[in-house]
DNA sequence: ATTTTTTTCTCGACAGTCGAGAAATTTAGT
DNA sequence: ACTAAATTTCTCGACTGTCGAGAAAAAAAT
């Protein structure tokens, strides 16, 4: 269904479009805003202006020019204009960092996961308490926090910060968004962990590729399987989603996977299921909870100097995983593959069974191997992610609601 | 990467968007407009005004009033407008029909195809000489055609209207704006016709549902097998993709397909497929290029009277769409499925197997079930959605170039 | 001191939407 | 027959938004 656009929508999205630009890029001159908005120089300054009354944008202090002529005024977000909370959940242990609204990290601290399902109450509780203490230790008052941005591994709710299915809690949902309700005002996005990665390298991509760029997937390996697509989309920015590539079908009735069903992806190249695999337990034993690398280490190792069984192991898990990209990729357009993971160090051993994987559908046979590369870094892919989408989904907020209603408080002080 | 806005792209949305109401709720008086769009009526009156110089809308003859008060005045698009040729390309037959601006059919016949494989040069001869035909029969100057839209089953480039791959040809491409270009000025377009059915259903399943709807799958059986996957946008009306679902890989190494590839979804649930399964043909046989319809209705009648093989060859089909259907909803969200086609005779026979193929997943295990529905008349959802998608693609342009174009010509008339 | 260059800011023109109310036109009531 | 009520369409002025042009500002070069 269309919807009806009005004036007010354009200064809106020309705004956010400020905004945007504004964090891509730095500190930015009037003119360059202009250059890289498409904008006029008049429409820049009324914006301009107006984000700066509203405290979100500032001026910079006046630095030495550089070259004849008016010297440039900067404009640049203001960092204390709103802070946003990143958590990062994983297997063992959930990580805390605060960052201004200019992406800069303030504080950052890790707490360890213990390892004792006791379930998702403990865990929220422990999650709240985290939230209060990076924000104790920054003296930050909690109403400047405009967002708590929340990744994790596993199945989320499109629309609700819920987590639906994840390796640790299993069918046990959270909802973070009623646990930190009544604590918490700012808005609470949560994000699947891949989906976050890929919504990184597609900003990178972006940056070097421009229009060209068209979509990619992210595969994260690890002792869960994960997948994010970033597409292009119409006009308005990026579409992201995460399937729930790790426990698609990979075989019917095929080896027994954590998630309690049979023959899914994870199972065949999970960290767990390589193992598995890689001693010669039957494949519907029920499988381990968690593996230390260390093991799967000695198995690459004897897969290496050419033991026939591990490597056996390493090229069913990339079959799997090859599979089913050819199925993704039969589902969607052609993109480039980016695996990431602490898999990846393994990717010596899996590629050959990616690459057969991959080549037993039609898909690939007609279009040719889609680019494969490999991406270490998977962290620092996380915590980009999470940046670009929190700052724009601030951005957004901001101009969406904040704008008319710090405009409005500041003509009150200013006549009070 | 966003955009900028501006006033015009203002007006060109909100003129699109009363085109649009226009078209789905037929003649409308100004005041309902202005119910629909949600636009006031100072704005319906501007660009009425506007669309009517452009003579793209025209107020309808004055008619009984009923109720009080001035009487309405309903507007409605121009037939005469411009019109539409719809190009339905079957495994058999070719059906042009011409259709003016406000939807209705105009004309319309088939022609046979020679099942010679001779190949697209010819193929394409043949539609061309088709299209001329029916711009004769019907005494329409060919400048007043704004769109050619073509459908066909197979695999379509997302953004040029090529032909990249289907059952009839195979991987020799066909381009059909090349194929027309120096004889036709219209646009031409090509759609999947299964895609085409998914957007019909999605249209209908809008007006019932309104803001509710979300996503819709439409599965279409035959000869061969297609799905069409149609999601509400952001804010721009629907999403739509065709993905290669037929030859989407079911099970490594498996049956061989038409298409050449090994264990494609079709290779098990095609017409050929059943018939070769029913018949304890090696799955490696090079399947047949047709199976008349009656051949398979024997065998789905044996398997209605309890024989075995018959009903288990029916059975595997069903695993077959059941297992890939799971991939499809591990890689999207949870939908409803539609299926359609002339598969849907033996859906009795089918319906077990797809069950327990979707059964067999995690994601449906976790989430239950997808709502699946049986629909017949494909054929006309397939024009229906030829129709919603060509009609709008018509709105758009016209809006887009039509509207100052136009408007010009009519001022210099005026002044001349 | 003047000119040149570069950047920012301001002003008037133009496009779009909206609310209110005038104008049009028919039905109901007396 | 005439008037009042109802309903729809149209028009006007206010408001918001963008843009181009040119004025104003401010530093470097002459």
């Amino acid at each position: 269904m269309l919807t009806k656009s009005s004036t007010e929508l354009v200064r809106q999205r020309n705004s956010v479009l400020v905004l945007s630009v504004l964090r891509r890029h730095g500190a930015l001159a009037h003119t360059e805003i202009s250059d890289f908005t498409g904008l006029s120089s008049a429409t820049i300054s009324a914006i301009t202006t107006e984000l700066e009354k509203a405290q979100i944008i500032e001026k910079s202090e006046q630095q030495p020019a550089s070259g004849r002529g008016r010297p440039r005024v900067l404009l640049r977000q203001r960092r204390d204009c709103g802070y946003l909370i990143v958590v990062i959940i994983s297997s063992d242990a959930v990580q805390y960092s605060l960052v201004d609204y200019a992406g800069k990290l303030i504080d950052r601290f890790s707490e360890e996961r213990s390892h004792d399902p006791s379930g998702a109450v403990r865990f929220v509780a422990g999650v709240r308490a985290g939230l209060s203490r990076i924000l104790d230790r920054s003296k930050i008052s909690q109403e400047k926090v405009l967002l708590i941005s929340i990744s994790s591994k596993g199945l989320v709710n499109s629309t609700e910060p819920v987590l639906v299915w994840s390796p640790i809690f299993g069918s046990e949902q959270i909802d973070f968004e009623s646990a930190l309700r009544p604590e918490w005002q700012a808005k609470v996005i949560l994000d699947n962990e891949t989906l976050l990665v890929a919504a990184a390298l597609g900003a990178r991509e972006e940056i070097v590729k421009g229009a060209d760029f068209r979509a990619l997937a992210a595969l994260s390996l690890g002792h869960s399987v994960g997948l994010g697509i970033v597409r292009r989309g119409n006009q308005t920015g990026q579409e992201i989603s995460a399937p729930n590539f790790g426990h698609m079908l990979h075989m019917a009735n095929g080896g027994l996977c954590r998630c309690g069903t049979r023959g899914c992806i994870e199972a065949y190249a999970g960290f767990y299921a390589i193992l598995r695999s890689a001693f010669e337990v039957p494949l519907d034993t029920i499988p381990a909870k968690f593996v230390p690398v260390a093991e799967l280490d000695k198995i690459a190792a004897k897969a290496r100097q050419g033991h026939r069984v591990p490597a056996f192991a390493f090229r069913q898990a990339g079959l799997a995983l090859g599979n089913g990209l050819s199925r993704m990729l039969s589902l969607t357009e052609r993109m480039p593959i980016a695996i990431t993971g602490p898999g990846t160090r393994y990717y010596d051993l899996l590629r050959q069974g990616i690459e057969e994987g991959l080549g037993q559908s039609h898909i690939v046979r007609m279009e040719g191997m889609p680019e494969i590369r490999v991406v270490a870094d998977e962290q620092i892919l996380v915590f980009e992610g999470h940046l670009n989408r929190a700052l724009s989904v601030i951005d957004e907020d901001i101009v969406l609601s904040g704008v008319q209603g710090i405009q409005a408080s500041a003509t009150i002080q200013e006549s009070g």
